[in-house]
DNA sequence: TTGTGTATGTTATAATTTTAACAAGTAGGT
DNA sequence: ACCTACTTGTTAAAATTATAACATACACAA
């Protein structure tokens, strides 16, 4: 498998944005952009975009710009568009479901292969995914899988170390408390408060 | 009002990680830390940390660390804790409904104070929080509102544009789709497939 | 009360990230 | 086929962010 190790930390996580971006140009018959053009679309100075796509290659040509679809083909591949991530969802509750009935990103990074929950009775199946009881994820850990979404509201942290234990490699944490992993494995937070916090402090510090 | 436009960026986005680990370890009956300690629950280095906490202020003290429960207060108040925000969800789908249900932040942030869809039949009311038809939105925009969480999936863009017009300046965005705002909008993505590819990158990357 | 060990807050240094500048090369017109 | 205008990719400079080093001051023990 390709390494890029050396994809600088700030780059990676622009890479969902421009695809984002890019999937919308698409939409809307652009086929072919310069990084100025692209810029004022991001919010992205034109020189960072240029320098972030040189870290997946020569995706452009002078004096002429970048080809909408060639661009999302290079990033659906880099970002897994055609891989088929196996994922998990830890935690059936409203959001739990909520994510699951979300079934867009299907095709997209992979697909949801089953869901766990702590109670027993919701074990069945919710918008066609399995969903077991999570004393049973030691058997019905999907083989190869790697990321997990945790929703759940108690006994946190000794799941996680479960998740650890049994494979997982990336979480995307919905939960609003602190959860501790080792450096091999990586969390995204996704706080709600949080987020809000962030955007009180900052609309707070321009008046 | 106080202006604090001199924090980081960075070290802003690190203020929530803090406020959630310092609470933590209140409930854990931990009532002094040092920066050292604190490091190795939050991953982020001492330094950093102290630095961080001094934008705040002289929040230590030398020889003996900070006490946890004052470092909860001071963050609680610069991340709007006791602030009383007004929210709003525009979307009242499934994860709009789940985030509605998810009561947890009242008191923290502040609180929804309503809900708008574009489906006139889902007007009525949710756990609560009453919920009032897309285009009854300039009437009934709570005053002062400032933050609003987007759950929609369709005419997003003009909604946007809709809801800067009646003076919403940040946006907790939940669509998968890209977003125009001005410099003075600040927009905090959730995009649960960007960060899995985020994560699906950084898996495939350390191998 | 005095002294010592320790942790902060800050100053100085290193690393990362962003922006600016420009050389090289292509498109598209003549 | 050539020339010009324009945009990329890259090199160099600036800004931001993180880490290390250390002086200051407090806690705590004797």
């Amino acid at each position: 498998m390709e390494k890029r190790t050396n994809v600088p930390k700030a780059t990676l996580q622009r890479f969902p944005i421009y695809l984002k971006a890019l999937r919308k140009l698409e939409k809307l018959g652009v086929q072919r952009i310069m990084s100025r053009e692209l810029s004022e679309f991001v919010n992205i100075e034109p020189t960072t975009i240029r320098r972030d796509f040189s870290f997946l290659g020569s995706l452009g040509k002078q004096g002429y710009g970048y080809d909408v679809n060639s661009l999302i083909e290079i990033f659906d591949g880099e970002l897994g568009g055609n891989f088929h991530e196996k994922l998990i969802i830890v935690g059936a509750g409203n959001l739990g479901k909520a994510l699951m009935n979300y079934n867009r990103w299907n095709h997209v990074v992979g697909e949801i292969v089953c869901a766990f929950d702590i109670a027993p009775e919701k074990a069945g199946e919710v918008y066609q995914i399995p969903v077991y009881p999570l004393d049973q994820i030691r058997e019905k850990m999907p083989e190869g899988c790697r990321i997990a979404i945790l929703t759940i509201s108690s006994d946190i942290q000794e799941t996680v170390d479960l998740l650890i234990e049994l494979g997982i490699r990336g979480i995307v944490d919905f939960t609003h408390e602190h959860i501790q992993v080792p450096k091999e494995v990586s969390v995204k937070q996704v706080d709600v408060v949080s987020m809000i916090q962030e955007l009180v402090f900052e609309t707070n510090s321009i008046k």
